[in-house]
DNA sequence: AGGGTTAGCTATTGCGATTAGCATAAAAGC
DNA sequence: GCTTTTATGCTAATCGCAATAGCTAACCCT
């Protein structure tokens, strides 16, 4: 009985293709170790049991986010910076709807997501350093930015809007309305 | 052996306390048949189903929301209006956080919620009707409270973030934002 | 080649959803 | 009031998924 080969990383891939084809809701151990061509408790060699499953899926999107965000920026700044950041988060989640139901909303609190999640903030912060806001302001202009791509994001993603009609011209409003509430450049 | 006197109305109201007391995740048959008293089969005489009751759970979360909507406008016009809405929404959340996670993202899509869904957008509308928006301007100011209320609000609920300091001064600065793009009155 | 480690397997348990079929309480008809 | 009907609750049983225990064989290293 040759074996399959697997490793954790290859279990995630396998459960992100999952998720990404049937939705968040379809990830069972049962039906990945089917795609692995194993038998279920084979898994547990690999992830300890679902909800670490679940974890490591949630860690690989907030990564894969992250780094898209990081290049959305890049050579980049002020508000070209800020809308291209906005635009590379909502395009993300168009992309790989179902995956961003993945993505913890908290990270910052729990231990598995942490790291990963202060990359994602210091990424967002890096894109309105420009503005020299004090902490105060800094704290309730992320908390705004987040509010506005999540809010959108989440909507869409779940088929929230209705007609999609005019999605890219609202997503253009609701950023130039964030854009107008930083102080002038 | 006596009658437990379910309806379906009760059994609802069991799985909304269920969901407040142990979150939306909790909401299985037997445990909502066990707070009945009554033996998991019996509740298939009341709900056709498990997804029939989230649905039902969803429908009652949603009406009663539009109630709170309703009255927070009522008896109020223009920004005042609109403020005291996604106010009242934001209150909602924080009083049963649980309970916003039953709610449907796209109510208008599925029968079920259509009609309660359709009377939260009745709510919306009459509160920005003083604007006088016309069609794609309405909706895209529609979508536009929707994004910040209901980003604000999952993300709150979800306890997405972390120190709740000043989030009361957040949310302020983002109704501001939303009635700053309204064309002034 | 041999020994340890590891990946996979089968068997089994437990829990929740669901169905089938039974019994009786409650309501409706006379 | 008594019968008939309907509806509510029950037990028993099945299915799918998560999880654990214990076995075996493949791989790795020397």
């Amino acid at each position: 009985m040759p074996r399959a080969g697997l490793t954790q990383a290859r279990v995630v891939d396998v459960a992100i293709a999952l998720v990404d084809e049937r939705g968040l809701a379809a990830l069972t151990l049962a039906a990945v170790a089917q795609r692995c061509g194993v038998a279920a408790p084979s898994l547990y060699k690999h992830v300890s049991n679902i909800a670490d499953l679940r974890t490591l899926v949630g860690v690989r999107v907030l990564q894969e986010m992250t780094g898209e965000l990081a290049t959305a920026i890049s050579g980049r700044s002020g508000a070209d910076a800020v809308a291209s950041l906005m635009w590379a988060y909502r395009d993300y989640v168009t992309e790989h709807p179902a995956r961003y139901a993945a993505m913890p909303v908290d990270p910052l609190h729990q231990p598995q997501f942490a790291k990963a999640g202060w990359r994602m903030l210091e990424v967002i912060q890096a894109a309105l350093r420009p503005w020299g806001l004090d902490e105060p302001n800094l704290i309730h202009a992320i908390r705004a930015a987040r509010v506005i791509v999540h809010g959108f994001a989440s909507l869409e993603a779940a088929g929230g809007f209705g007609l999609p009609h005019g999605l890219d011209e609202t997503f253009e409003r609701v950023i130039r309305m964030f854009l107008a509430t930083l102080p002038e450049l």
